[in-house]
DNA sequence: CGAAAAAAAACGGACGTTCATTTTTATTAA
DNA sequence: TTAATAAAAATGAACGTCCGTTTTTTTTCG
């Protein structure tokens, strides 16, 4: 039969890899064989072959494709932090974060596949140098907050901005994917709180903190 | 022959245990064979099998023993802490875990192995309740600081240290295993002392600083 | 028809585990 | 002190199954 449309291509590409991330985040790679992928996708074995080369190239697929969902899942939750250091907008980042983690838990276990089985090849450049990065991004930002007097004298906004996102990250990896419920003995809530207070204070000027005491919910910054 | 002595059986135990945990953090649990772990140590195919009924029980022999060891170094990081929230202390528990993360990287690899692979079930106690049990050993600390007004009004002690030791190891991980390098853009021993001060300023009170600026090291609570 | 796609069969090798066999050595008897 | 014994330990071939991949065959449809 003649050449199939890019869509048709397509979809099955996708089905073929919805069912292999499936298996290899509940198995992991290697002990999730071509046959289970074939079985689940309902695509005959041999015709999985059609598509992809080998075994390693659907796990690079998945991770390549993923890599892009992500980095635009990131572009559009940094895009909604004008202030990054003013509480409200910290702990809308921690919930962004949460969001993030609990609908895509699959990549961080991809992730975790990565620095298993292959030496975290794929995935190296997710945390290298991402204090830098958060600097161009928001590099303008932490300059204005420095000069009005809102962070204590001495004290470099991006690392402790990325200190929180990775602590949120942290968080709720911990909660979703190690088993630890509740393991700050608070709900989501009440951590995202608890979390918030502490580099707001931990960063922040007497000026910083009274001047978004007044715009800020008293919740997280009583 | 006769039954070997208890100290015989053990020397081969531990060789077969380390010969599987080696090639378990390099290429994973499935992806390993137990001809593999057979060949590195030196131990014959059948032989590894008067040791062990199966290819898994190698892998809950080595997690049951590395959890306890992994205890009792927590156990004598915790004994260090006297005084939990001071910044020395804070920052002193960020070296010692470090040093574990450091000195004991397969132990976490071992766990994502468990978390992919045997849907957690050997490390979930690692979290679950940790802030319920910071509170046992440090409780009394928490109170006394909270008493003397070293905290803010309404900071619980129990979260923020659980925070900032969820914080350190999460730092040294990435650094060591996720390829983070120097990933806050500063050095460690810059990072530990960022890190500190996060936690130090995030929650004591203006006269807890104040008191323990006079005897801390000025580097990290300037 | 004919070429692309799908399915099925086949390949060589590796897997976890078992088992018949050989080697080893603490104990026993001389 | 030494030689025989016997049971534990060590071995490596063998078992049946499954692996990733390739090849062959069948189906599909312009």
């Amino acid at each position: 039969m003649p050449k199939l449309s890019e869509a048709a291509i397509r979809g099955k590409t996708d089905t073929i890899e919805d069912a292999a991330r499936e298996l290899f985040i509940r198995q992991g790679f290697h002990a999730t064989s071509m046959r289970d992928i074939s079985k689940r996708a309902k695509v005959s074995l041999g015709n999985v072959y059609n598509y992809y080369p080998t075994k390693d190239s659907i796990f690079e697929s998945i991770i390549d494709g993923y890599l892009k969902v992500m980095d635009e899942h990131l572009k559009t939750i940094f895009a909604e932090v004008d202030e990054p250091m003013e509480p409200g907008n910290l702990r809308k980042l921690g919930e962004s974060v949460g969001r993030l983690v609990h609908e895509h838990s699959d990549f961080w276990l991809l992730m975790y596949i990565d620095v298993l089985e292959f030496q975290n090849q794929h995935f190296r450049k997710m945390f290298d140098g991402i204090t830098d990065r958060f600097r161009k991004i928001f590099g303008k930002r932490f300059a204005e907050a420095a000069a009005r007097g809102d962070l204590r004298t001495g004290v470099d906004a991006a690392p402790v901005f990325t200190a929180a996102y990775m602590q949120f990250f942290n968080y709720f990896l911990v909660e979703k994917l190690f088993g630890g419920n509740q393991h700050l003995g608070l709900s989501d809530d009440q951590a995202l709180n608890c979390l918030t207070k502490i580099f707001a204070y931990g960063t922040l000027s007497e000026e910083g903190l009274a001047k978004f005491k007044k715009t800020a919910n008293k919740a997280f910054i009583a």
